[in-house]
DNA sequence: ACCTAAATTTAGGCAAGCCTAAAAATGGGC
DNA sequence: GCCCATTTTTAGGCTTGCCTAAATTTAGGT
């Protein structure tokens, strides 16, 4: 089936541009690290393969078919299965298991991605609170909001984080924000200053910026939390 | 470093000629399933990298040098622990090991040798009774001999079976040939007929094979055993 | 509507890994 | 010691996936 370069585009265009939006061909050249040039090569072949992979029409990006969709997911799939059956099962530190996937996702068959599945009692989200797809291409759904939104004087609980910085996991893991934890926000500095917030029980008052603020998305505290 | 085409020929290379021997063009070209002119371009190559992997001389064959046979026996290390992982841990069969070992064998990262090898408890044999090379490139030694070299009327154990053939790694499980288990020659019928042997306490009377009998090798059994 | 900056495509090239067909070297039998 | 069958290498070619530089198209501001 489709090259570990086809994989990759694919899977670049499903995180730019979901199910059903164009994704750009700057925009996958920067999420690819190759060329524009290099990117529009690989958009002429994906389109024209039997079936496509993709719908594209020159100067205007690419958008999945359901069977791009489909790989796409599948990938994904892979990588999140995998982050998590290296944090639980081989003790990865949740900044490690990122990296490690993006190599495996590749690399693993049916018969692994199933047995790991199994394993961890068929999960439905990463270390980073990301949904897992499942078999048949559905997401599991948390309705979530960015932590840039939440209004001040209000709790709420970390659905999930970016897991593209080891180094920002790193510090997050050190002030103790990871998914399911609850946060309080004080206030919201004015001029897109910094997010005051509470994490957990901590006394701690940590300032959040945007690029780390940015990269946080929260819930609504469960509703009956005593 | 090395690629996956460079890896595979280094390992094909130790397979064949082992430590200090020298591989043929064409033995690797039929163990790595490419022409023979591909191998040369290969060989080539390995010999003029810096520094080389394998000692060349033209119509003359291959060597691997200390970097060239640490190289093949990491990847060796690899490929057996990571079959006993999927036969331990995922449940795998022991026929379906060696398919997905060849893949993962180069897409894990030396964290993932580690902590599988941890969670395995530092294992010295695969599931086929292979010695896995340690990190520091020396291998678990078991002196064994050819299943067809044994002593009728004599007994035995299981040192390791061939790997490459599932429907053969099937058949052996089935009749309950694994490493391990106890054997006792009844006779070689005549003209290289095939052994007559008995598997650990069954009374049923087996008849191998040349090719089966060639896919096995045994050992002393253990002096004191009752 | 036009003009320009930015985005995108085209053109040409390169390395890795494979191939087949033809040429050349080897070495075993006599 | 020579010859010929076998092995190996050389020559030339193909695909994939990337690159840079140049040409082109698009879209935004006026
Ligand atoms: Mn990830
Ligand atoms: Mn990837
Ligand atoms: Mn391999
Ligand atoms: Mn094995």
């Amino acid at each position: 089936m489709g090259s570990e370069a086809i994989d990759n585009c694919l899977k670049a265009i499903y995180q730019l541009a979901g199910d059903d939006e164009r994704a750009t061909t700057a925009g996958l050249a920067e999420q690819l690290a190759i060329s524009p040039a290099s990117v529009t090569g690989m958009l002429k072949k994906l389109s024209e393969a039997d079936p496509p992979w993709i719908e594209y029409q020159k100067h205007h990006g690419a958008r999945l078919t359901d069977r791009g969709r489909a790989r796409a997911l599948e990938i994904i799939r892979h990588h999140r299965l995998i982050e998590l059956f290296l944090h639980r099962v081989l003790d990865y530190s949740w900044d490690e298991v990122h990296v490690e996937a993006e190599k495996l996702e590749h690399a693993i068959s049916e018969t692994f991605e199933d047995r790991i599945a199994h394993v961890l009692g068929d999960p439905e989200f990463d270390p980073h609170g990301h949904p897992i797809p499942r078999r048949d291409g559905t997401l599991p759904d948390r309705a979530d909001s960015d932590l840039i939104d939440m209004e001040p004087g209000t709790d709420a609980e970390v659905s999930r984080v970016s897991d593209h910085d080891p180094t920002m996991l790193q510090h997050l893991s050190s002030i103790g924000v990871r998914p399911g934890v609850r946060i309080h926000l004080l206030e919201r500095r004015p001029f897109d200053g910094p997010l005051m917030l509470r994490v957990g029980d901590e006394q701690a008052v940590h300032a959040f910026g945007a690029r780390l603020a940015g990269s946080i998305r929260i819930r609504d505290i469960r509703s009956a939390a005593t």
